[in-house]
DNA sequence: CACGATTATATGTCTAGACATATAAGTCAA
DNA sequence: TTGACTTATATGTCTAGACATATAATCGTG
């Protein structure tokens, strides 16, 4: 409390400036459970009143942590600290093979197998489309200091993603020539577990039985699928890690 | 291009506010690749003649782009559309009983096991504390239609959570007490991937060797360790969806 | 040419107002 | 009591300015 205003002196060392130290102040109290959920914040003209400041640099800070859904607004009630709604997590898949180099393993890719193809039923079915349009399947493997990291089985739809019939996928991995060439608007992961079988055992060193992490992701752009990767790890040794989002 | 500006007529049906539309514009150049990353947008003085408005309307909506990592503004330079930093996705880890009764399952809970002991060097380890305070242990399972669900093992700090020492985890479960009275400011989840062994095989009624999906969960509150779960799924019928996140 | 000083400029923050709009709360009649 | 109307109020958006500040670009000098 009571820390207010002297930002009236404009020459003094004022790092931080207003709007995120009003931002912070409550941020603070929130965070702390001074301030708990359904509590109401002081109303702006209170908050220009205690920071001795215009309405705008209160909205600023106000609405940047309505923006973080730290807090709800509503005209004529006010403004109240929001209830943990749910337990999110940012979870971060990174290019595969940043997430070997930043192990400070050697990155080496395999492509096992490429081919172009018109669309199967199946194909059609993972891409989520009902032409039966050109595809590229791809399967491959990523490995760190020579050990098998995953595998990865993907499908590349060629009418949204003309320029991938030119790529050289035996050189670059298709998901980080996908990242570099081609914009993306939306993304669906989904995660779960599988026993390795024989070719997964075989592709991964692994045992035949040993658990194995599977993520699928689908990836589009304004509502065209752009492709569709399985990627398998070897479920002992890798971890996905998801950080923060206080709520 | 050129849907400028019609807002002078103030009493028209101008549903978005002209702040959100510039920020709308912006974007959807963005996503569809008209401005690919390394782009330089208009100056706000070219924006604030393009759509006849003051600049801090055309502030607002930049500003709310570059907080959402979309663009990167710079001093004297300009602001410049972004490359693709990462692929993040919002891993949305809901309360587990919300989870079950989103898919149209009727809820039970069943407590296995409640202790409260002096920390064991093990717990100290996973609560990543020093000091030997004291704890509950706990273990339970989550049901839908009376098919387990997931398997709980938790284990809670009585040094930051006092409170729970009086919670009757037979009745609520403690994801849930946890969430209604405990704010938390940041969180870790690992995800990995085991197969069941004879226990856990018993409590997700699978046979033995069936994957499993595994989620650890740290919960802080400020630096301090609030609580540590792992939670068992069966990796063949759960999936956890991480959606969204363009970039 | 290299390097330090100067200048121009785009963004960052802030003000003191204004009108718009949703809505909680109060008022009044059926 | 209930429903319809009115009013007060907090937020939502916007303006036309202002000064601060970081830095790209230029200029001048050794």
């Amino acid at each position: 409390m009571s820390l207010a205003s002297d930002r009236t002196k404009p020459g003094a060392a004022n790092k931080p400036t207003l709007y995120k130290r009003i931002r912070l102040d409550i941020e603070t109290r929130i965070l702390t459970g001074e301030w708990p959920p359904g509590h109401r914040i002081p109303f702006e003209h209170q908050l220009m009143a205690r920071y001795r400041c215009s309405r705008m640099t209160v909205n600023k800070a106000l609405s940047e942590l309505a923006q973080a859904d730290l807090i709800e607004r509503r005209r004529r009630a006010g403004t109240f600290v929001r209830r943990p709604q749910h337990i999110s997590a940012v979870l971060t898949i990174a290019d595969i093979r940043a997430e070997i180099t930043a192990l400070g393993r050697s990155y080496s890719y395999q492509l096992i197998d490429c081919r172009r193809r018109t669309a199967t039923s199946a194909d059609r079915a993972r891409l989520g489309v009902t032409t039966a349009g050109k595809v590229i399947a791809i399967a491959c493997r990523h490995s760190g200091d020579g050990v098998p990291f995953a595998v990865e089985d993907r499908l590349i739809d060629l009418a949204t993603v003309p320029d991938a019939a030119t790529a050289d996928f035996a050189r670059e991995p298709p998901g980080s020539w996908l990242l570099h060439h081609v914009p993306w608007t939306e993304a669906e992961h989904t995660i779960s577990a599988v026993v390795a079988d024989d070719r997964l055992a075989k592709a991964l060193d692994i045992a035949v039985g040993a658990p194995c992490l599977v993520i699928d992701r689908y990836t589009w752009r304004s509502a065209r699928t752009v492709t569709a990767v399985r990627l398998h790890y070897p479920g002992e040794t890798h971890r996905l890690v998801a950080r923060f989002k206080g709520g």
